[in-house]
DNA sequence: AATAGAACTTAGGAAAGGTGTT
DNA sequence: AACACCTTTCCTAAGTTCTATT
């Protein structure tokens, strides 16, 4: 935007865009070009040749402690230092900002980083992956319960409906065919792509791009498609294929035509009929994404509604009436006001939300009162959105209390709705959109300490949006009396839709669902090439290993990189601005994320991606100890890269040149499959269908942790835990009793085997009476409801009903009961029931320890899995064909590990992997 | 060479949906 | 039939990477 070299403080960019002073470097102290010997030696010195073996690629030594006492995190970018005195110098505390609106002003950010800063510490704790040493793998999961659930009687009757359903449609679809064997055949040219256009898309591109990113529509200079394409008949489809699937466009089936060679013989059956297996066919070179694309646009969200007149923002006490555009924005606010504290309660968010609502609050003519006097909005403590919340709240609560019947009629009537946005049409084949819903105005939810959190996010109009669509194909009409911001027919890319939205300036896309076939193949890829990289590891390995050892700090400072990225799957760390949050990957790790401690421990504490917190202690090679050493060495300090020499884009480029594509987040994607196969391998075939799939569970776990992939732990988790404690101390003293039991009907039995006998520890007198009590409790609730049952069904039956004080005789039972208890409390024995035998009890006793121990596995697998999110891993890294795998192996039901979306996406990967197969 | 832009993947939380229980 | 609880899907923010521009 502005030449790098002058840009201090004071180049206030036209475009409004970041203009921080300190844009250009970034990187604070910067270690010199070369590492001297002497800092090499130095470095040994200190720290005695410790010779470290190579450490498990998902390494087991994991955080002690969070380490949270640490420096302030804050000195973050000191960039601008001493240093550098030619450079006028801005004043730490006053720097430049701009607002979005362009509008400069000087900001204190030392106190606008100070407040939230105290804060964020004490928030931050949450969800820190708090770890010991561990190589145990967890033999149950907290699935099991749910796999109980299902029993294999239910499964044979979804499997039948799963059948005929298919069968239907295989017929439907046969029907179709007969009708329109066109689809068939369009469907068949798809094989070979005309060869000789591989030069088109990238004129294309060319013509299409320029004009800073908003494509504009080319009038008919250059035609993108070199042929028929252009000439199609416009389908009608649009607004006649309310029942979407069959209907075709007409256009498609001229799509490719030309060739009319057939294959007849791969017509494939049983499958759904328009099925098209690219991953069968050759690959496609990529440079062009499509040939034709026919779509029906975006689906913008509903009009404001206004609140209901009574319902006001309360100013001062005062209800006040706001502007429509300004009361929406406080409305947003209102909506969520005791339902996500983790933003109204967040000083960033509600400053940013508040400044907003002022700006438009002001420019659109200023809040009134009900006498009509201007009430002039000044501080946020004022601002009461309690009638606002409640309004909305009940909203909510009407719609969960919908009668089934209203709720499915609303869902109809949308459905038919976005009926025409659902799918659309490329190369002819019909392919599930998206995201086809414009994003709705509202405040936005950065994450963590994002700058900008809580700012209005503005509703988006056609004018906006940019098109792309099929050159011939139907353009989507944009809603009355809007136009569109462009139609553009770019083949080169897989949106259908774009536009920029105005907090941070990020462009928006509508693209196809991941069911589709360009995402499944971008899928595929991305899993063959950390295939690919399985042959080029051990040389990479070998590689850096040697170069962490270099003398030019760039390439010492890249092969530490490597190391990192490699054993521990860190991101590659991109740089980021002043305006997004504080988060760092590997290149961006500063100064006070990386503590050291002999002999070879390496402690990491920061946040990552979406302000995750990593927290990992783990022990490295002698030399990455000595370079990170090296890397934080005198005059650096927090706030300074770790990294000064290096990029993302450097070592990409380095990664390049071993094999092309490679990249930074291949490792991870290659570490996370490979630790999968390397679980899995573990693994042999015994055990029910719920063991194994808590097996799967376990390897993704253990992958999901290589990942650091967290949740936050769900409100009902504490008291889900005690209740299930509960339970089990329920059963340890039901175990207890019949062991008693036993000792009645064979007292000398104690001394075989005191062990046997001894008190549970986990049980004491005070919890065991307060149980008793309780059980009590349950007997007579259970008499109570009884009772009532069966005079209900007397007077139904139009008898008497029973006595009061029939109930009363009835509940004398569990006064028998406590009466019971208390004696077994006085005594210690237990009278055993009739017709027990000490066989008997033991043999009960057994049982209630079987499961006792299957309810403490799984209460501790619960217990660690609060924090750990499988889904991320399953559904972006462990390549779907070793799930397969394992599935066709172990004879364990797909449907046990994927759901249905998965199995939708991983379709290639159903179809194509068998039990042998290998990452 | 640096930086901005563009396009696409990855990510966690919220909402929706399903299921067993009462 | 309402609930509580858990899983799945939706939403959109937040990354990475590659390309275009200055």
């Amino acid at each position: 935007m502005y030449p790098s070299s002058s840009d201090d403080d004071k180049p206030l960019a036209r475009n409004g865009n970041r203009t921080n002073g300190t844009a250009h470097k970034k990187n604070g102290i910067v270690l010199p070009e070369t590492v001297s010997d002497s800092v090499d030696r130095q470095m040994d010195a200190e720290q005695m040749d410790i010779d470290v073996e190579d450490i498990p690629l998902a390494s087991l030594v994991k955080d002690v402690s969070p380490a949270q006492s640490r420096g302030k995190r804050k000195a973050r970018k000191p960039a601008i230092k001493a240093q550098e005195s030619d450079e006028e110098v801005v004043p730490k505390g006053k720097r430049q900002k701009v607002t979005t609106n362009g509008k400069a002003k000087a900001v204190d950010d030392s106190d606008e980083d100070d407040i939230p800063l105290a804060k964020q510490r004490a928030a931050a704790p949450k969800r820190v992956t708090k770890t010991v040493v561990t190589t145990e793998n967890y033999s149950t999961d907290s699935d099991e319960l749910m796999v109980k659930k299902l029993t294999a009687e239910k499964h044979e009757i979804e499997k039948k409906a799963e059948e005929t359903a298919k069968k239907l449609r295989a017929e439907d679809a046969q029907k179709k065919k007969n009708v329109a064997p066109a689809a068939a055949a369009k469907r068949k040219i798809m094989k070979k792509e005309p060869e000789s256009d591989s030069d088109l898309p990238i004129k294309a591109k060319r013509v299409a791009k320029k004009t800073n990113g908003v494509k504009k529509e080319e009038s008919d200079d250059e035609p993108l498609f070199k042929k028929p394409a252009a000439k199609r008949a416009a389908p009608k489809k649009t607004t006649a294929s309310v029942k979407g699937e069959e209907q075709k466009p007409a256009a498609k089936t001229k799509g490719g035509k030309t060739k009319e060679e057939e294959s007849p013989q791969e017509e494939e059956e049983g499958e759904d009929d328009d099925e098209f297996k690219w991953w069968e066919m050759e690959k496609n070179d990529g440079s062009t994404k499509w040939k034709t694309l026919e779509h029906n646009g975006v689906v913008f969200p509903p009009p404001y509604e206004p609140l209901p007149v009574n319902v006001k923002l309360k100013y001062d006490g005062v209800p006040v009436t706001l502007p429509l555009e300004a009361e929406e924005v406080a409305g947003f606010f209102g909506a969520m006001l005791h339902n996500s504290p983790v933003n109204t309660e967040n000083p960033r968010f509600v400053a940013n939300f508040f400044k907003d609502f002022q700006d438009i609050t002001r420019s659109k003519g200023g809040a009134k009162n009900v006498a009509g006097k201007k009430v002039d909005i000044k501080t946020f403590e004022k601002c009461d959105f309690e009638d606002i919340w409640n309004y909305y709240e009940q909203k909510r609560i009407d719609k969960k209390n919908m009668s089934q019947a209203d709720k499915k009629a609303l869902k109809a009537e949308r459905d038919s709705l976005e009926e025409p946005y659902l799918y659309c049409y490329l190369d002819g084949r019909k392919e599930k959109v998206g995201n086809f819903r414009i994003e709705p105005p509202g405040l936005f939810r950065g994450r963590g300490e994002h700058p900008k959190t809580g700012m209005f996010k503005t509703r988006v109009q056609p004018e906006q949006v940019t098109i792309n669509i099929g050159k011939g194909a139907k353009i989507p009409e944009p809603p009355e009396g809007h136009k569109w911001a462009a139609v553009v027919h770019d083949p080169t890319v897989t949106w259908l839709a774009t536009w920029k939205e105005n907090i941070n300036g990020n462009i928006k896309y509508v693209m196809l669902a991941a069911t589709s076939s360009l995402k499944g193949m971008s899928d595929f890829a991305k899993f063959e090439k950390a295939r690919e990289l399985k042959k080029h590891i051990d040389k990479i390995r070998k590689d850096y290993e040697k170069e962490l050892r270099d003398r030019l700090m760039e390439v010492r400072q890249r092969a530490t990189a490597m190391y990192l990225i490699d054993r521990f799957a860190l991101r590659a760390g991109n740089e980021k601005g002043e305006e997004e949050a504080d988060t760092v990957g590997c290149c961006s790790l500063r100064f006070e994320h990386v503590t050291l401690e002999l002999p070879n421990k390496v402690t990491f504490d920061f946040l990552g991606k979406d302000s995750i917190r990593y927290v990992n202690t783990v022990a490295v090679d002698a030399q990455v100890f000595k370079n990170l050493k090296i890397f934080k060495k005198e005059p650096k300090r927090d706030g300074d890269k770790l990294f000064d020499r290096l990029t993302t884009g450097d070592l990409n480029k380095h990664l390049q040149s071993y094999m092309p594509g490679l990249s930074a987040k291949v490792f991870r994607t290659y570490n996370a499959s490979w630790t999968m196969q390397q679980e899995l391998a573990k693994l042999d075939n015994t055990g029910t269908v719920a063991e194994k799939q808590v097996q799967y569970n376990a390897a993704n776990r253990a992958v999901a942790i290589l990942c650091n992939h967290q949740r936050s732990v769900t409100k009902g988790h504490e008291t889900s835990m005690e209740r299930t404690e509960n339970r089990l101390k329920g059963m340890k003293y039901q175990k207890m009793r019949l062991k008693k039991m036993m000792l009645a009907l064979e007292p000398k039995l104690k001394k075989n085997d005191p062990e046997f006998f001894a008190a549970d520890p986990d049980i004491d007198e005070e919890w065991i009476k307060e149980h008793q009590e309780w059980l009590v409790q349950q007997e007579r609730e259970k008499i109570e409801k009884k009772f009532k049952k069966e005079n209900e069904k007397l007077v139904a039956e139009g008898e008497k009903e029973l006595k009061a004080s029939m109930l009363k005789e009835r509940l004398k039972e569990s006064d028998e009961l406590s009466k019971k208890f208390k004696q077994e409390n006085k005594t210690g024995k237990v009278e055993p029931g009739k017709g027990a035998t000490v066989e008997k009890l033991e043999n009960n006793v057994k049982k209630l320890e079987e499961r006792i121990q299957a309810l403490e596995v799984q209460m501790r697998d619960k217990e660690d899995n609060k924090t750990v999110a499988l889904g991320t891993s399953k559904l972006n890294y462990i390549d779907p064909r070793l799930t397969v795998m394992f599935c066709k192996k172990f004879d364990v039901p797909l449907e046990r590990v994927f759901p249905k979306t998965l199995r939708e996406k991983f379709k290639w990967a159903i179809e194509s992997a068998d039990e042998n197969w290998e990452f």
